[in-house]
DNA sequence: ACCAAAATCTTGTCGCCGTCAAGATCTGCT
DNA sequence: AGCAGATCTTGACGGCGACAAGATTTTGGT
């Protein structure tokens, strides 16, 4: 961060040019998504939100489906920065950055749904290549798994790929059935998210239960 | 089924009435969806297609979200039959059933991207309650991997709902990271379906490998 | 310092969409 | 026969994404 902080929002009243009508757009797309879904954005009402007209932000980003992948870009990008994050302050006994690192994915998708949505919703996938950004961010955080991984089984195992394969799609396919609702509609108890965190918790562990460091 | 099979299509030039209109609706959409994906779906290129008015739609589903609703009730009855199914045809041995069950889920993903989307999507998922059609489905469907599980560990093993728990969301994350080509894009040996298939076949393998039928 | 080019924003327009309202037509029941 | 309700039609409204053409500001080369 450097300079004044936050982007300016709303355009001043006299002037012509907003000055940091791209950065706004995003932020203010962040909130919108935030609190209501996706479904409620839309360019013109975030023109409106920005005091902008309603044809300003086509320069920007010249369609809606630009826009969703901007978000979903810095999407990836937080979330490999959390998973990082979990990982680093995780502790030195053998399991436990992987612990950390799925709990900061799950944590991800609960504490930001309508993001984690565009993130991964039909919008990004129907691109015909995904965007450069996108995978950068993505691979990033795949490696932070597959090294977790590495340190329960040994860096060099075999199995890396294949175990960190299977880490990744059960912690995405809890965060994703959680957020739909259909694990609480199975499993009353996963009506709290403690209850949920520990679930998966344990799912990570029968999926590591019968690994030596290197057998 | 029964009586004449398929429902009529496209209104009879004459005729003021449709006569079966919803089921005509259902169909399409489907189609549609199969086609162009979600995104390409609207209440009034329904009506142009069966050769209707653009606000007959609105008798039999009041909005958009209630369509969608409909189609994502058929594709969980659907999942849950074709989990069934693979589950039945599945040969005795220790395991089999369950990775049948996993086959038939992905399959279902892979060979119906658009309607798993609807299923998956945030138009159902932002419902206040999930509306009784799917709920129904979706347990039933549960059933089957708790079953699957329970041929694995022993019925009335204490860990059948943990187990079941990594099994599902393990496929559910499978399946959809899949469809959003983020596995391939880590992974790209998993750009052919065989080969996926089979990574998902090891993952359920590893989640089950410590595990004796009654320990 | 100057000016042309590019970037940024505005106004205006178009067609499509979901939704509502009011009326026409058909169907089933008594 | 006739009525009630289901089904479909026409018409209208506002919001949206997208495009086009013009106004204003910033940038960069000289």
């Amino acid at each position: 961060m450097k300079g004044k902080g936050t982007a300016r929002l709303r355009k001043p009243r006299g002037r012509y040019h907003h000055g940091a009508l791209r950065a706004a757009l995003v932020s203010t797309a962040l909130r919108v998504v935030a609190e209501e879904g996706v479904g409620a954005l839309s360019l013109r009402d975030l023109a409106r939100r920005l005091g902008v007209s309603h044809a300003a932000p086509a320069h920007h980003f010249p369609d809606r489906t630009s826009l969703l992948v901007a978000l979903a870009g810095d999407g990836f990008a937080r979330l490999g920065e959390d998973l990082a994050a979990g990982a680093a302050a995780a502790g030195p006994a053998r399991g436990e950055r992987l612990v950390a690192a799925g709990r900061a994915y799950v944590g991800f998708a609960l504490d930001h749904p309508g993001h984690f949505r565009v993130m991964f919703g039909p919008h990004v996938a129907a691109l015909p290549r995904a965007p450069g950004e996108v995978v950068r961010a993505a691979q990033a955080g795949w490696r932070v798994i597959e090294e977790a991984v590495e340190d329960v089984v040994g860096a060099g195992d075999p199995r890396v790929p294949q175990l960190s394969f299977a880490a990744w799609t059960l912690l995405h396919g809890a965060s994703t059935l959680y957020l739909d609702g259909l694990l609480r509609l199975q499993i009353p108890d996963l009506a709290e998210r403690p209850a949920f965190e520990a679930w998966v918790e344990r799912a990570l562990a029968s999926l590591f239960e019968s690994l030596g460091p290197r057998p």
